[in-house]
This record gives C-alpha cells, structure tokens and sequence, in this order.
RNA sequence: GGUGCCAUAGCCAAGUGGUAAGGCAAAGGUCUGCAAAACCUUCAUUCCCCGGUUCAAAUCCGGGUGGCACCUCCA
C-alpha cells in the first residue's frame, strides 16, 4: 500500500521492515480525563489502518501507550484530591469503555510511563553517555546543539527558523531555548521515582521513545499521531531515539488531521469542546465512527450534530441492505448459482477489489466507502428472497470484509422478543382477513414497543425503530 | 517573522492532465390495502477569482481572494 509520510511529505509505497510483519505505534491519551472527540479521531483512524493492515494479510503488533505522569496528570489529582494513580486507573478504564463503543479495538500491549521508568532511565543514560543530554539542577535535558545537524527533519524546520518563534522565558536554565527536559527533578509533593540524578520524574516525550523501541524494535514501521504532535513531540522522539541509537528510528510517520467545531480548533476556553461520553449519549457511537471515516484522514473536518445525523441515516441504509439480505436468506433456496448469480458473486470480489485499492491509496476511507455503497445498490436489485443462499453469502461475506476492516455494522441483526413477534402474526392474520383497521392497530402497537414492520412477499420484516 | 494545509452541488465528500465517484437531504415515479424498505429518474456543461502552459486543466504554473494549522507538553 502507499502511505503518506510526513517525513518525506510523499506518498512512499509500504515496505515492512521485518517482511510480514508490521509494528505500529500511536501516541496515546494522557488519562486525566474522559477523551474528547478530536482523541478520538486518531483512535478510530490507526485503528482502521491495524484492521487493514491485518486484512491485507500482516502480522501487525499495534502498541499505543497511556501518558500516566504529567503536569496534568498532577493538576487533575490535586484537583479531585486523590494520587495520580488513582486518577490514572479512573482515566484508563474509562479510556477503554469509549474506545469500545467506538469499536477500537485494544493494543497488543498498552505500555503505561510509570511502569517503564527502568528503561527511560536507561535511555537518558545512554544519550548523557553520548553528550546529547546535560545535567542541570536534578533536571535533564536533550542538548540540541549538540544534534543540531539532524534536528527539525520531521517538522520541516531547521533550528534557526524555531529559535526565531521559540518562547524563552526568564530565568531558564537551559543551555538553548529549543532544549527540552528529559527528566524532571522533583517538587514538593509531586510523584517522583529515584534516578542517578536524584528524585524526580520523566519528561513527556522520552516515554514514547522508550516504550516503542521495547516493544518494538529500535527501528520500527509505522508511528503516528495527530498533526500537532509532529512538533515537538515527535520531533523530539526522533532525536532522542535516532541520538541513542544512531539507527532510524519510524521508517514511515503518520499524521491525521484535526477536528473542528464551526471551522475552530475545539477548545475547552471556546466552550465548543465534547468529550466521546458526551456524544454517545446522544448518537450510535458508530455513526460517529462513519463520520470520522468519511473524509480523508489528513483533511482537518468539522465536527456538527448535523454531520453525525448525516452518518447516522447513511449506516441505516448499510444495516437495512445487510438485514435485507439476512432475512431474505432465510427463505432463499439452496441451489446452484445461475448465470445472473455467478456474474453477481464475481461482482461482490470486485467490490472488495476496488475497496482494497482505495485503502491501499493512503487509506483513502471516502472512496472505500464509494465501493462499499456500490455494493449494496448491487445487493438490494440483485437479491431477493429467491435467489441461492449462495448468492447471498456472498454478497454478505463481501459486505462483512469490508465493513469490518472500517469497524462499523458491528451491531447483530438483533431476535425480536416473543410478545413483539406474536403481534406481527397477529396483525398479519388481520391483514389476511383484509382487516386493515386492526391490522394498522397492530401496526402502531409494534411500532410504540420500538419495533417497525415492513411487508414482503415473504411476509413481514421487524426491525428496530 | 518561519513552516505547512485547504477551497468541488443545499450539506458531507472522492477525484493531481483525458472530459465531475459515493453518501445525506430534496422532488417525481414503480412496488404496497396504506406504509416502510428497495429500485428507477431528476439534482455541478462545471470544480473560489484572473491569467498562462497544453490537442486537452477541477487537476500543472504564476498572481489574487478567502479559510485553517504548527512554531505555546493541544490528538
């Protein structure tokens, strides 16, 4: 496949570095609070990426850590009186219970900060041994002087050009403004763990760099993250990771674009600001999920209740096509397939064709979309409750490829209770009878238990309104 | 100041040189006891504007206009 990397600003054709074989990491939320629907966009986009990458065939390891140590890890703790440990296993397990109903499906490993102090110290160490890293006062600091030839190759920016727009406050006691803190020394009450340099606590991005290269390998395939990570965070990943080891470090980077509210970056100071949990109440989680996939990942997208309705009525025409599908197979013969029915399997493995040529275009999810949708106009003229099971099958089993490696029609084709089903019966009974006056009666007693009928030829069809 | 991105129908959106995908919404029709769903038809001679290159431009080049982002540990 073709992936856009944001080092080379190309489109580079996918090659593992290990053949089959695919390590991907994601930067991760920092848990001090429930995730926002801008966290989310990464979430659903790297994991649609896992799903196809694993779709076309490779074995993917998929780590995405949890920042469980920060200044706002700290802030929200003194905030709700608690430790940041607490706040870290509150955050962590909520953390999943919206990836979940988003249908993200959970890293192979979740590595947390905390639990990979050892290796982060480790890592400091080596970069000090290799005079790209300076103790001052308890604290550490990567010394970009001294990597000055290699810094700013990911954000396109060379030191100059970031000293010029580089913040220097008063009082600071680094050596280069663009210096960033690999370890922090501690302040009073603050979590600290013991170092060569003293009590204290890891920066932010030294984590990253230590937690995918043990997982991962020091030279891996794919790392990514949204755009605003690319400086600093990312940028400092590569320094630190590339100044340790003198080998690449992610041969492809990643970026997806933000999320908007009103053509506005989402901030909690604009008030234009929903969390994930929020949104749910309101929305199916996976019209949000369609919503995100609508467009291109890179492209920055505006987020509106309108759009979610949007997505919402366009997954109703893709669970109505599959239930369609399902019930008719229920009363489909078993039978060889005619001409009309071959010409419509070779179809359906067209369809997933043209589907894996869109995602292997960058992950071009709105064209995928395209295949998918013209699948299920092909369903809905060609099927019927006549045609072979086989058939069906295999109009659903390319359905299904397809929407599984997007993550959406995750939801069964749900039974319909007892007392529900024996007043469809009945009211078929008085339709029979061409008692319409009952019949629409029993319709509206349906319909006020959350059912809906719809009439075939086969008889009635109940969905869920 | 430095570095980038974007502009396609009422809405969302794909399309990077060969004559505008797909979805939502809307209108008409077929089917239906009525519905629902589905299907058919309609819905951008045109892709922000002005020049240029080319047999050919939404796509390439130049210049405008408008919007957005990063350089602030914010995904």
């Amino acid at each position: 496949m073709q992936i856009f990397n944001t080092m080379t600003r190309k489109k580079e054709e996918f090659v593992p570095v290990h053949e089959g074989k695919v390590g991907i990491y994601a930067c991760g939320p920092t848990v001090y609070n429930y995730f926002h629907i801008g966290n989310a966009r990464p979430f659903i986009i790297f994991d649609t990426l896992r799903r196809f990458l694993k779709h076309m065939g490779y074995d993917v390891t998929f780590v995405q850590n949890f920042t469980d140590i920060d200044d706002k890890m700290i802030r929200r703790a003194n905030e709700e009186h608690t430790t940041v440990d607490a706040i870290a296993e509150k955050y962590i397990g909520e953390y999943f219970k919206d990836a979940e109903a988003l249908g993200v499906m959970k890293a192979d490993v979740h590595p947390r900060a905390t639990k990979h102090i050892g290796e982060i110290i480790a890592l400091i160490k080596k970069l000090e041994n290799k005079g790209l890293a300076y103790e001052v006062n308890g604290d550490v600091y990567f010394d970009t002087q001294a990597y000055r030839s290699s810094y700013g190759k990911l954000s396109g920016q060379n030191l100059d050009d970031l000293e010029s727009g580089a913040r220097v406050e008063v009082g600071d006691i680094k050596r280069h403004p663009m210096d960033f803190a690999l370890w922090k020394a501690q302040k009073s009450g603050e979590p600290a763990w013991k170092s060569p340099w003293g009590m204290g606590r890891p920066g932010w991005h030294i984590e990253c760099s230590a937690m995918s290269m043990k997982y991962l390998g020091e030279t891996f395939d794919i790392h990514c993250g949204g755009v605003d990570l690319i400086f600093p965070h990312h940028e400092n990943e590569i320094a630190q990771s590339e100044g340790a080891t003198g080998k690449p470090f992610a041969k492809y980077w990643m970026h997806n674009g933000h999320i908007n509210v009103d053509n506005k970056k989402m901030s909690k100071s604009a008030g234009n600001f929903f969390t994930v949990r929020d949104i749910v109440q309101e929305f199916d989680p996976e019209a949000v999920r369609l919503f995100m996939l609508s467009a291109h990942y890179r492209s920055p997208i505006n987020f509106s209740r309108d759009l979610i309705i949007q997505a919402s009525n366009s997954l109703e025409r893709l669970y109505t096509a599959r239930n369609t599908a399902l019930f008719n197979r229920d009363h489909a013969p078993q039978r060889p397939l005619n001409e009309a029915e071959t010409a419509f399997k070779e179809r359906c493995q067209k369809a997933v064709a043209a589907f894996d040529a869109a995602m292997s275009d960058d992950l071009n999810t709105a064209d995928a979309l395209a295949a998918i949708f013209e699948h299920v106009r092909d369903m809905n003229t060609t099927l019927t409750a006549d045609s072979a099971v086989e058939a069906i099958d295999a109009g659903l089993d390319a359905l299904k490829t397809m929407t599984d490696v997007l993550g959406i029609l995750r939801k069964d084709y749900d039974s319909t209770p007892a007392e529900v089903k024996e007043l469809v019966e009945k009211r078929a009974a008085a339709k029979k009878a061409r008692d319409f006056a009952e019949a629409d009666r029993l319709r509206d007693e349906v319909l006020k238990m959350g059912y809906v009928i719809e009439d075939t030829p086969k008889g009635p069809k109940v969905k869920k309104a």
